[in-house]
DNA sequence: TATTAAAATAGTAACAGTTACTATTAATGG
DNA sequence: CCATTAATAGTAACTGTTACTATTTTAATA
């Protein structure tokens, strides 16, 4: 792990994103980390997030929204982001290896990679959305 | 143009940026119109964006990286940007229609749409780093 | 054209997410 | 065990964006 040292904060910070299956963000990271070490600084989460990612043990994502997100799951693969509730999911999807060539093609760049993300609504928003069709069709007889 | 006012402001924040084949962050679209409009505030340029982006006539783009960035140019395409210096360009790429569907069979989300975008280095920082070439080589002798 | 209501503006303050700073603590190598 | 140096907690600063407010401007109507 190249010359990163071995803290207890570092360790459970990285323990607990590799355990998740969602992509949380820091704040959401150091509010996990928090139940375990309650004095960790939030400077820290964020610091160790960094340092994780430049040394390739976690991915740092770009996705879409003003948060970034962190992915305990190296390699390559695509995001679906819920457009109600913000939430990253992976998706199976077969990776499309193909596409930089096409891109370099079709441009003057040099292509390094891309990205793949597909915005919807999630299964649990959806049913929520379900919910308050009743309450919307209301209004529009009420109103 | 729905219930917008054609107030001076906001005619020239749409002029500028369709005039552009780049893709402004506010502040840079701001800096072109402040050529034009001295007294112009930038929150009026967010203002602006933000509610032509609502009625279609621009687009509101989420790409990787800390900046939204503007695209007057409407209807789907992909974007490339410069990793070393954060310019985004159109690609003149097919649109992959069928992404979607296949998305929708790999995950549970209902899924709306995607982004693809590609990262890469543009020809201006390209040149900039066979430049350095020699500079690198020579540290690494010297080091 | 004058009047008026609503929308938009400039300027500024507030805000969110992130990064930087600093004194103190803790991990590693000798 | 000691010395070096990275890492930490706590906090301040910073950046991009949004919200607020008093004033100005648009556009509909008389």
């Amino acid at each position: 792990m190249g010359n990163l040292r071995n803290t207890s904060q570092r360790r459970v910070i990285l323990e607990e994103l590799v355990k998740l299956k969602t992509h949380p963000t820091a704040n959401e990271l150091y509010e996990i980390v928090r139940k375990r070490i309650p004095k960790i600084s939030l400077g820290t989460v964020y610091r160790n997030l960094e340092l994780l990612a430049e040394s390739g043990l976690i991915q740092k994502l770009d996705t879409a929204g003003t948060q970034k997100r962190f992915d305990g799951m190296v390699g390559d693969h695509y995001h679906v982001r819920c457009v109600k509730c913000g939430r990253v999911d992976d998706l199976d999807f077969p990776f499309l290896n193909s596409l930089n060539k096409s891109a370099s093609l079709a441009g003057n760049y040099k292509i390094i990679s891309h990205r793949l993300e597909f915005e919807g609504i999630c299964p649990e928003c959806r049913s929520q959305e379900l919910d308050g069709k009743s309450y919307v069709d209301h209004e529009r007889i009420t109103g």
